[in-house]
DNA sequence: CTACGTTTAAAACAGCTGTTTCCAGCGGAG
DNA sequence: CTCCGCTGGAAACAGCTGTTTTAAACGTAG
Protein backbone atom coordinates (compact mmCIF):
# COMPACT_ATOMS: atom_id res chain seq x y z
CA UNK A 1 0.00 0.00 0.00
CA UNK A 2 2.87 2.60 -0.25
CA UNK A 3 1.29 4.12 -3.63
CA UNK A 4 -1.79 5.28 -1.05
CA UNK A 5 0.99 6.69 1.17
CA UNK A 6 2.16 9.17 -1.19
CA UNK A 7 -1.32 10.07 -2.98
CA UNK A 8 -2.57 10.63 0.42
CA UNK A 9 0.25 11.78 1.59
CA UNK A 10 0.03 14.68 -1.47
CA UNK A 11 -3.33 15.58 -1.13
CA UNK A 12 -3.44 16.17 2.56
CA UNK A 13 -0.43 18.01 2.10
CA UNK A 14 -2.27 20.25 -1.11
CA UNK A 15 -5.35 20.86 0.43
CA UNK A 16 -4.34 22.78 3.33
CA UNK A 17 -2.20 24.55 1.44
CA UNK A 18 -4.20 25.30 -1.30
CA UNK A 19 -6.52 26.34 1.49
CA UNK A 20 -3.78 28.65 2.95
CA UNK A 21 -2.23 30.09 -0.11
CA UNK A 22 -4.41 29.53 -3.15
CA UNK A 23 -4.28 27.29 -6.57
CA UNK A 24 -1.34 29.51 -8.08
CA UNK A 25 0.47 30.74 -4.86
CA UNK A 26 0.88 27.32 -3.97
CA UNK A 27 3.73 25.50 -6.79
CA UNK A 28 3.98 21.82 -7.31
CA UNK A 29 7.63 22.08 -5.34
CA UNK A 30 6.01 23.77 -1.98
CA UNK A 31 3.80 20.47 -1.56
CA UNK A 32 6.26 17.63 -2.82
CA UNK A 33 9.17 19.19 -0.26
CA UNK A 34 6.23 19.36 2.26
CA UNK A 35 4.61 16.26 1.89
CA UNK A 36 8.08 14.43 1.61
CA UNK A 37 7.69 13.11 -1.90
CA UNK A 38 9.66 13.21 -4.97
CA UNK A 39 8.37 16.08 -7.35
CA UNK A 40 7.60 13.50 -10.06
CA UNK A 41 5.11 12.11 -8.31
CA UNK A 42 2.44 14.78 -8.52
CA UNK A 43 2.55 14.33 -12.40
CA UNK A 44 2.92 10.61 -12.02
CA UNK A 45 -0.16 9.61 -10.14
CA UNK A 46 -2.46 13.06 -10.82
CA UNK A 47 -1.25 13.52 -14.56
CA UNK A 48 -1.17 17.78 -14.26
CA UNK A 49 -1.56 20.32 -11.59
CA UNK A 50 -5.19 21.13 -12.75
CA UNK A 51 -5.78 17.46 -11.96
CA UNK A 52 -4.19 17.16 -8.47
CA UNK A 53 -6.76 20.38 -7.91
CA UNK A 54 -9.81 18.57 -9.15
CA UNK A 55 -8.70 14.85 -6.93
CA UNK A 56 -8.76 17.64 -3.84
CA UNK A 57 -11.94 18.67 -4.57
CA UNK A 58 -13.28 15.38 -5.24
CA UNK A 59 -12.04 13.73 -2.18
CA UNK A 60 -14.18 16.12 -0.12
CA UNK A 61 -17.27 16.38 -2.77
CA UNK A 62 -17.46 12.67 -3.48
CA UNK A 63 -18.78 11.69 0.16
CA UNK A 64 -20.45 14.77 0.50
CA UNK A 65 -22.75 14.59 -2.56
CA UNK A 66 -23.41 10.96 -1.91
CA UNK A 67 -24.53 10.99 1.77
CA UNK A 68 -26.67 14.48 0.73
CA UNK A 69 -28.44 11.82 -1.80
CA UNK A 70 -28.92 9.68 0.87
CA UNK A 71 -30.24 11.93 3.81
CA UNK A 72 -32.84 13.21 1.14
CA UNK A 73 -34.14 10.44 0.35
CA UNK A 74 -34.20 9.50 3.99
CA UNK A 75 -36.04 13.14 3.83
CA UNK A 76 -38.92 12.59 1.03
CA UNK A 77 -39.64 8.82 2.39
CA UNK A 78 -39.98 10.43 6.10
CA UNK A 79 -42.81 13.10 4.72
CA UNK A 80 -44.10 10.87 2.18
CA UNK A 81 -45.11 13.38 -0.69
CA UNK A 82 -45.70 16.14 2.06
CA UNK A 83 -43.83 19.57 1.74
CA UNK A 84 -40.24 19.19 3.54
CA UNK A 85 -39.90 22.23 5.60
CA UNK A 86 -37.35 24.82 4.88
CA UNK A 87 -35.49 24.70 7.92
CA UNK A 88 -35.61 20.84 7.90
CA UNK A 89 -34.02 21.15 4.46
CA UNK A 90 -31.55 23.64 5.85
CA UNK A 91 -30.98 21.87 9.02
CA UNK A 92 -30.10 18.41 6.56
CA UNK A 93 -27.62 20.43 4.27
CA UNK A 94 -25.73 22.00 7.69
CA UNK A 95 -25.29 18.56 9.22
CA UNK A 96 -24.41 16.85 5.88
CA UNK A 97 -21.84 19.83 5.73
CA UNK A 98 -20.67 19.00 9.16
CA UNK A 99 -20.66 15.06 8.80
CA UNK A 100 -18.45 15.29 6.15
CA UNK A 101 -15.02 16.58 6.79
CA UNK A 102 -15.25 15.97 10.47
CA UNK A 103 -13.83 12.65 9.67
CA UNK A 104 -10.53 13.91 9.33
CA UNK A 105 -11.36 17.18 11.58
CA UNK A 106 -10.60 19.26 8.38
CA UNK A 107 -14.20 20.94 7.86
CA UNK A 108 -12.26 24.59 8.21
CA UNK A 109 -10.02 23.20 4.99
CA UNK A 110 -13.42 22.11 2.95
CA UNK A 111 -14.66 25.63 3.18
CA UNK A 112 -11.76 27.59 2.89
CA UNK A 113 -11.36 25.68 -0.53
CA UNK A 114 -15.07 26.04 -1.36
CA UNK A 115 -14.20 29.69 -1.06
CA UNK A 116 -11.41 29.53 -3.30
CA UNK A 117 -13.33 28.13 -6.11
CA UNK A 118 -15.84 30.27 -6.37
CA UNK A 119 -13.21 33.31 -6.16
CA UNK A 120 -10.22 32.56 -8.27
CA UNK A 121 -10.05 32.15 -11.63
CA UNK A 122 -9.60 28.73 -12.15
CA UNK A 123 -12.17 28.33 -14.64
CA UNK A 124 -11.35 24.40 -15.03
CA UNK A 125 -12.61 24.40 -11.83
CA UNK A 126 -15.31 25.79 -11.91
CA UNK A 127 -16.79 23.91 -14.48
CA UNK A 128 -15.68 20.45 -13.47
CA UNK A 129 -17.53 21.01 -9.99
CA UNK A 130 -20.70 22.31 -12.41
CA UNK A 131 -20.17 19.33 -14.26
CA UNK A 132 -19.67 16.69 -11.74
CA UNK A 133 -21.83 17.88 -8.64
CA UNK A 134 -24.47 20.23 -10.44
CA UNK A 135 -27.32 17.32 -9.87
CA UNK A 136 -27.69 17.50 -6.12
CA UNK A 137 -27.57 20.85 -6.43
CA UNK A 138 -30.69 20.38 -8.70
CA UNK A 139 -32.49 17.93 -6.39
CA UNK A 140 -31.81 20.31 -3.67
CA UNK A 141 -33.22 23.78 -4.74
CA UNK A 142 -36.41 21.86 -6.38
CA UNK A 143 -36.96 20.83 -2.89
CA UNK A 144 -36.35 24.47 -1.60
CA UNK A 145 -39.20 25.43 -4.26
CA UNK A 146 -41.51 23.39 -2.77
CA UNK A 147 -40.72 24.92 0.69
CA UNK A 148 -41.41 27.83 -0.60
CA UNK A 149 -44.19 28.68 -2.81
CA UNK A 150 -44.73 32.24 -2.14
CA UNK A 151 -41.61 33.28 -3.74
CA UNK A 152 -41.23 33.75 -7.29
CA UNK A 153 -38.43 31.49 -9.11
CA UNK A 154 -36.17 34.29 -9.53
CA UNK A 155 -36.51 35.73 -6.19
CA UNK A 156 -35.43 32.58 -4.52
CA UNK A 157 -32.65 31.50 -7.01
CA UNK A 158 -31.16 35.05 -5.34
CA UNK A 159 -32.18 34.41 -2.05
CA UNK A 160 -30.27 30.97 -2.50
CA UNK A 161 -27.26 32.54 -3.72
CA UNK A 162 -27.18 35.62 -0.86
CA UNK A 163 -27.46 32.72 1.95
CA UNK A 164 -25.05 30.66 -0.15
CA UNK A 165 -22.44 33.45 -0.22
CA UNK A 166 -23.48 34.41 3.51
CA UNK A 167 -22.18 30.93 4.35
CA UNK A 168 -19.21 30.14 2.20
CA UNK A 169 -18.02 34.00 2.99
CA UNK A 170 -18.64 33.80 7.15
CA UNK A 171 -16.81 29.84 7.30
CA UNK A 172 -14.17 30.48 4.73
CA UNK A 173 -12.98 33.50 6.54
CA UNK A 174 -13.46 32.70 9.59
CA UNK A 175 -9.89 32.57 11.00
CA UNK A 176 -9.30 35.81 10.02
CA UNK A 177 -12.88 36.61 11.68
CA UNK A 178 -12.30 34.80 14.99
CA UNK A 179 -9.21 36.24 16.02
CA UNK A 180 -11.54 39.87 15.74
CA UNK A 181 -14.66 37.88 17.79
CA UNK A 182 -12.00 36.73 20.52
CA UNK A 183 -10.23 39.64 20.93
CA UNK A 184 -13.64 41.99 21.06
CA UNK A 185 -15.82 39.84 22.87
CA UNK A 186 -13.91 36.84 24.84
CA UNK A 187 -15.84 34.02 23.07
CA UNK A 188 -14.40 31.09 21.78
CA UNK A 189 -15.73 30.71 18.36
CA UNK A 190 -16.30 27.09 17.08
CA UNK A 191 -17.86 26.48 13.37
CA UNK A 192 -20.82 24.78 14.95
CA UNK A 193 -21.40 27.88 16.86
CA UNK A 194 -21.50 29.67 13.93
CA UNK A 195 -24.03 27.47 12.60
CA UNK A 196 -26.52 27.95 15.38
CA UNK A 197 -25.94 31.90 14.95
CA UNK A 198 -26.30 30.89 11.11
CA UNK A 199 -29.75 29.21 11.48
CA UNK A 200 -31.93 32.26 12.04
CA UNK A 201 -30.35 34.50 10.03
CA UNK A 202 -30.71 32.15 6.97
CA UNK A 203 -34.74 30.92 7.52
CA UNK A 204 -35.44 35.30 8.16
CA UNK A 205 -33.71 36.14 4.75
CA UNK A 206 -35.17 33.62 2.99
CA UNK A 207 -38.64 34.84 4.50
CA UNK A 208 -38.04 38.10 3.91
CA UNK A 209 -40.96 40.21 2.49
CA UNK A 210 -40.80 40.35 -1.66
CA UNK A 211 -39.14 43.72 -2.28
CA UNK A 212 -40.84 46.41 -4.22
CA UNK A 213 -41.45 46.07 -7.73
CA UNK A 214 -38.81 47.57 -9.52
CA UNK A 215 -38.52 51.28 -10.70
CA UNK A 216 -39.18 51.91 -14.24
CA UNK A 217 -36.03 53.84 -14.29
CA UNK A 218 -32.93 54.42 -17.05
CA UNK A 219 -29.43 52.35 -16.11
CA UNK A 220 -26.33 53.14 -17.09
CA UNK A 221 -24.60 49.92 -18.15
CA UNK B 1 -0.36 65.47 -18.66
CA UNK B 2 2.14 62.65 -20.17
CA UNK B 3 2.63 61.03 -17.27
CA UNK B 4 -1.14 61.04 -15.91
CA UNK B 5 -2.04 59.01 -19.03
CA UNK B 6 0.51 56.65 -18.41
CA UNK B 7 -0.44 56.79 -14.79
CA UNK B 8 -3.82 56.16 -15.36
CA UNK B 9 -3.84 53.92 -18.35
CA UNK B 10 -1.81 51.36 -16.15
CA UNK B 11 -4.72 51.80 -13.39
CA UNK B 12 -7.67 51.59 -16.09
CA UNK B 13 -6.14 48.45 -17.38
CA UNK B 14 -4.35 47.32 -14.24
CA UNK B 15 -8.50 46.91 -12.26
CA UNK B 16 -9.92 45.40 -15.04
CA UNK B 17 -7.15 42.74 -15.38
CA UNK B 18 -7.14 42.08 -11.94
CA UNK B 19 -10.73 41.66 -11.78
CA UNK B 20 -10.89 39.05 -14.49
CA UNK B 21 -8.23 37.27 -13.56
CA UNK B 22 -6.72 37.61 -9.87
CA UNK B 23 -3.52 39.50 -8.80
CA UNK B 24 -1.25 36.34 -9.06
CA UNK B 25 -2.69 35.66 -12.62
CA UNK B 26 -1.93 38.95 -13.99
CA UNK B 27 1.32 39.70 -15.00
CA UNK B 28 2.85 43.04 -15.52
CA UNK B 29 3.60 41.85 -18.93
CA UNK B 30 -0.04 41.56 -19.39
CA UNK B 31 -1.23 44.82 -17.85
CA UNK B 32 1.81 46.90 -19.75
CA UNK B 33 1.35 45.43 -22.90
CA UNK B 34 -2.76 45.88 -23.33
CA UNK B 35 -2.25 49.21 -21.79
CA UNK B 36 0.60 49.78 -24.47
CA UNK B 37 3.15 51.39 -21.75
CA UNK B 38 6.43 50.39 -21.45
CA UNK B 39 6.90 47.25 -19.28
CA UNK B 40 9.27 49.41 -17.01
CA UNK B 41 6.75 51.78 -16.59
CA UNK B 42 4.67 50.15 -13.59
CA UNK B 43 8.10 50.18 -11.40
CA UNK B 44 8.61 53.47 -12.10
CA UNK B 45 5.06 54.77 -10.93
CA UNK B 46 4.57 52.62 -8.66
CA UNK B 47 7.91 50.77 -7.38
CA UNK B 48 6.15 47.40 -7.30
CA UNK B 49 3.46 44.91 -7.96
CA UNK B 50 2.28 45.23 -4.70
CA UNK B 51 2.08 48.90 -5.00
CA UNK B 52 0.42 48.83 -8.17
CA UNK B 53 -2.62 46.53 -6.24
CA UNK B 54 -2.97 48.95 -3.35
CA UNK B 55 -3.34 51.96 -5.78
CA UNK B 56 -5.63 50.34 -7.89
CA UNK B 57 -7.85 50.14 -4.34
CA UNK B 58 -6.66 53.54 -3.60
CA UNK B 59 -8.33 54.87 -6.22
CA UNK B 60 -11.80 53.33 -5.44
CA UNK B 61 -11.53 53.34 -1.59
CA UNK B 62 -10.16 57.25 -1.39
CA UNK B 63 -13.33 58.83 -2.84
CA UNK B 64 -15.46 56.30 -1.02
CA UNK B 65 -14.38 56.95 1.84
CA UNK B 66 -14.53 60.18 1.98
CA UNK B 67 -18.29 60.65 0.59
CA UNK B 68 -19.45 57.88 3.54
CA UNK B 69 -18.03 59.85 5.96
CA UNK B 70 -19.92 63.04 4.31
CA UNK B 71 -23.13 60.98 4.12
CA UNK B 72 -22.60 59.53 7.88
CA UNK B 73 -22.08 63.65 9.12
CA UNK B 74 -25.47 64.75 7.27
CA UNK B 75 -27.17 61.37 8.78
CA UNK B 76 -25.91 62.58 12.28
CA UNK B 77 -26.98 66.15 11.64
CA UNK B 78 -31.02 65.29 10.02
CA UNK B 79 -31.40 63.14 13.08
CA UNK B 80 -29.50 65.16 15.63
CA UNK B 81 -29.07 62.83 18.58
CA UNK B 82 -31.85 60.65 17.45
CA UNK B 83 -30.71 56.90 16.81
CA UNK B 84 -30.79 56.72 12.56
CA UNK B 85 -32.57 53.55 11.31
CA UNK B 86 -30.92 50.47 10.32
CA UNK B 87 -32.55 50.56 6.71
CA UNK B 88 -31.15 54.29 6.49
CA UNK B 89 -27.74 53.23 7.76
CA UNK B 90 -27.78 50.61 5.22
CA UNK B 91 -29.45 52.76 2.40
CA UNK B 92 -26.99 54.98 2.41
CA UNK B 93 -24.06 53.04 2.51
CA UNK B 94 -25.60 51.05 -0.90
CA UNK B 95 -26.07 54.43 -2.20
CA UNK B 96 -22.37 55.72 -1.79
CA UNK B 97 -21.50 52.09 -2.91
CA UNK B 98 -23.26 52.76 -6.14
CA UNK B 99 -21.91 56.18 -6.43
CA UNK B 100 -18.35 55.92 -5.90
CA UNK B 101 -17.99 53.86 -9.27
CA UNK B 102 -20.90 55.08 -11.04
CA UNK B 103 -18.67 57.65 -12.31
CA UNK B 104 -16.76 55.34 -14.43
CA UNK B 105 -19.44 52.74 -15.20
CA UNK B 106 -17.33 50.49 -13.35
CA UNK B 107 -19.48 49.35 -9.83
CA UNK B 108 -18.74 45.46 -11.00
CA UNK B 109 -14.87 46.07 -11.37
CA UNK B 110 -15.22 47.22 -7.98
CA UNK B 111 -17.14 44.72 -6.49
CA UNK B 112 -15.08 41.69 -8.04
CA UNK B 113 -11.92 43.80 -6.59
CA UNK B 114 -13.23 44.16 -3.44
CA UNK B 115 -13.99 39.81 -3.26
CA UNK B 116 -10.63 39.35 -4.32
CA UNK B 117 -9.23 41.46 -1.21
CA UNK B 118 -11.17 38.58 0.83
CA UNK B 119 -10.49 35.91 -0.76
CA UNK B 120 -7.25 36.08 -2.33
CA UNK B 121 -3.83 34.93 -0.39
CA UNK B 122 -2.08 38.93 -0.76
CA UNK B 123 -1.70 39.69 3.20
CA UNK B 124 -0.58 42.28 2.60
CA UNK B 125 -3.74 44.05 0.95
CA UNK B 126 -5.93 43.28 3.56
CA UNK B 127 -3.14 44.61 6.39
CA UNK B 128 -3.18 47.58 3.91
CA UNK B 129 -7.66 48.10 3.43
CA UNK B 130 -7.87 47.40 7.48
CA UNK B 131 -5.26 50.33 8.37
CA UNK B 132 -6.36 52.67 5.92
CA UNK B 133 -10.22 52.38 5.90
CA UNK B 134 -10.90 50.33 9.12
CA UNK B 135 -11.84 53.94 10.45
CA UNK B 136 -14.61 54.38 8.54
CA UNK B 137 -15.86 50.93 9.20
CA UNK B 138 -15.62 51.15 12.62
CA UNK B 139 -17.41 54.53 12.50
CA UNK B 140 -20.56 52.90 10.71
CA UNK B 141 -20.79 49.43 13.00
CA UNK B 142 -21.07 51.79 16.01
CA UNK B 143 -23.93 53.81 14.49
CA UNK B 144 -25.50 50.03 13.66
CA UNK B 145 -24.80 49.58 17.42
CA UNK B 146 -26.93 52.54 18.04
CA UNK B 147 -29.86 51.23 15.51
CA UNK B 148 -30.05 47.30 16.77
CA UNK B 149 -29.86 47.83 20.74
CA UNK B 150 -31.60 44.27 20.91
CA UNK B 151 -28.51 42.68 19.49
CA UNK B 152 -25.74 40.94 21.86
CA UNK B 153 -22.20 42.81 20.80
CA UNK B 154 -21.03 39.80 19.53
CA UNK B 155 -24.39 38.83 17.90
CA UNK B 156 -24.21 42.20 15.95
CA UNK B 157 -20.84 41.21 14.70
CA UNK B 158 -21.16 38.00 13.30
CA UNK B 159 -24.50 39.41 11.22
CA UNK B 160 -22.75 42.25 10.31
CA UNK B 161 -20.16 40.22 8.39
CA UNK B 162 -23.08 37.54 7.31
CA UNK B 163 -24.59 40.59 5.48
CA UNK B 164 -21.29 41.66 4.02
CA UNK B 165 -20.80 37.99 2.92
CA UNK B 166 -23.75 37.84 0.89
CA UNK B 167 -23.11 41.56 -0.74
CA UNK B 168 -19.86 41.08 -1.67
CA UNK B 169 -20.07 37.35 -2.76
CA UNK B 170 -23.12 37.89 -4.82
CA UNK B 171 -22.07 41.38 -6.85
CA UNK B 172 -18.53 39.86 -7.19
CA UNK B 173 -19.94 36.79 -8.58
CA UNK B 174 -22.36 38.90 -10.38
CA UNK B 175 -21.68 37.81 -14.03
CA UNK B 176 -22.11 34.12 -13.94
CA UNK B 177 -25.06 34.56 -11.66
CA UNK B 178 -26.33 36.77 -13.99
CA UNK B 179 -26.20 34.42 -16.87
CA UNK B 180 -27.78 31.62 -14.49
CA UNK B 181 -30.72 34.22 -14.01
CA UNK B 182 -30.99 35.00 -17.35
CA UNK B 183 -30.93 31.99 -19.64
CA UNK B 184 -33.65 30.36 -16.15
CA UNK B 185 -36.03 33.20 -16.29
CA UNK B 186 -35.46 35.37 -18.87
CA UNK B 187 -34.52 38.70 -16.48
CA UNK B 188 -31.86 41.02 -17.39
CA UNK B 189 -30.77 41.73 -13.64
CA UNK B 190 -28.99 45.40 -13.09
CA UNK B 191 -27.35 45.93 -9.82
CA UNK B 192 -29.69 48.10 -8.89
CA UNK B 193 -31.79 45.24 -9.29
CA UNK B 194 -29.84 43.31 -6.92
CA UNK B 195 -29.39 45.79 -4.21
CA UNK B 196 -33.46 46.22 -4.58
CA UNK B 197 -33.38 42.33 -4.09
CA UNK B 198 -30.71 42.83 -1.30
CA UNK B 199 -32.09 45.09 0.68
CA UNK B 200 -35.44 43.28 2.58
CA UNK B 201 -33.41 40.31 2.86
CA UNK B 202 -30.79 42.06 4.89
CA UNK B 203 -32.84 43.66 7.31
CA UNK B 204 -34.53 40.70 8.05
CA UNK B 205 -31.09 39.14 8.56
CA UNK B 206 -30.37 42.13 10.58
CA UNK B 207 -33.26 41.68 12.76
CA UNK B 208 -33.82 37.69 12.97
CA UNK B 209 -34.55 36.00 16.25
CA UNK B 210 -31.81 35.42 18.32
CA UNK B 211 -30.34 31.92 18.13
CA UNK B 212 -30.92 29.74 20.57
CA UNK B 213 -28.56 29.62 23.92
CA UNK B 214 -25.27 27.41 22.92
CA UNK B 215 -25.90 23.80 23.68
CA UNK B 216 -22.98 22.62 26.15
CA UNK B 217 -21.55 20.16 24.36
CA UNK B 218 -17.51 18.98 23.53
CA UNK B 219 -16.34 19.75 19.95
CA UNK B 220 -13.47 18.23 18.49
CA UNK B 221 -11.21 21.36 17.02
C1' DC C 1 13.40 -15.41 -11.73
C1' DT C 2 11.03 -12.11 -14.20
C1' DA C 3 8.09 -8.38 -14.87
C1' DC C 4 5.57 -4.58 -13.26
C1' DG C 5 4.13 -0.70 -10.74
C1' DT C 6 5.78 2.49 -7.39
C1' DT C 7 9.11 5.56 -5.63
C1' DT C 8 13.25 8.28 -5.35
C1' DA C 9 17.01 11.04 -7.06
C1' DA C 10 18.81 14.38 -10.08
C1' DA C 11 18.88 16.98 -13.88
C1' DA C 12 17.19 19.43 -17.53
C1' DC C 13 13.64 21.75 -20.23
C1' DA C 14 11.31 25.93 -22.00
C1' DG C 15 8.67 29.45 -20.32
C1' DC C 16 7.17 33.03 -17.52
C1' DT C 17 7.82 36.02 -13.49
C1' DG C 18 9.11 40.85 -11.14
C1' DT C 19 12.68 43.88 -11.31
C1' DT C 20 16.66 46.59 -12.98
C1' DT C 21 19.46 48.81 -16.19
C1' DC C 22 21.08 51.42 -20.18
C1' DC C 23 20.07 54.43 -23.82
C1' DA C 24 17.44 57.56 -26.61
C1' DG C 25 14.16 60.85 -27.18
C1' DC C 26 10.61 64.23 -25.75
C1' DG C 27 8.55 68.57 -23.71
C1' DG C 28 8.15 72.05 -20.57
C1' DA C 29 10.54 75.00 -16.59
C1' DG C 30 14.22 77.49 -14.84
C1' DC D 1 19.90 77.05 -23.83
C1' DT D 2 20.11 73.67 -20.16
C1' DC D 3 18.15 70.72 -17.01
C1' DC D 4 14.82 67.44 -15.44
C1' DG D 5 10.97 64.42 -15.28
C1' DC D 6 8.42 61.31 -18.30
C1' DT D 7 8.32 57.82 -21.79
C1' DG D 8 9.73 54.22 -24.93
C1' DG D 9 12.53 50.35 -26.56
C1' DA D 10 15.33 46.66 -25.56
C1' DA D 11 17.88 43.79 -23.07
C1' DA D 12 19.29 41.36 -19.23
C1' DC D 13 18.91 39.56 -14.58
C1' DA D 14 18.02 35.80 -11.24
C1' DG D 15 14.41 33.14 -9.79
C1' DC D 16 10.54 30.31 -9.93
C1' DT D 17 7.11 27.71 -12.59
C1' DG D 18 4.98 22.98 -14.50
C1' DT D 19 6.56 19.25 -16.85
C1' DT D 20 9.58 15.59 -18.70
C1' DT D 21 13.30 12.52 -18.78
C1' DT D 22 16.75 9.29 -17.26
C1' DA D 23 18.45 6.53 -13.83
C1' DA D 24 18.43 3.41 -10.20
C1' DA D 25 16.18 1.11 -6.50
C1' DC D 26 12.30 -1.43 -4.13
C1' DG D 27 8.55 -4.81 -3.22
C1' DT D 28 5.30 -7.79 -4.95
C1' DA D 29 2.54 -10.80 -8.12
C1' DG D 30 2.74 -14.07 -11.83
Amino acid sequence: MAQTDTVTRILDTAEVLFAERGFAETSLRTITSKARVNLAAVNYHFGSKKSLIQAVFSRYLDPFTERFHLALDELEARYAGEVIPLETLLETMARTVLEVPAERNSLKVFMKLLGLAYSQAQGHLRRYIQQEYGGVFTRFTELVRQATPQLPDAERFWRLHFVLGTVIFTLSGLDALRDIAEKDYQEHVTVRDLIRRLRPVVVAAMNAPLPPAPSVQAEAG
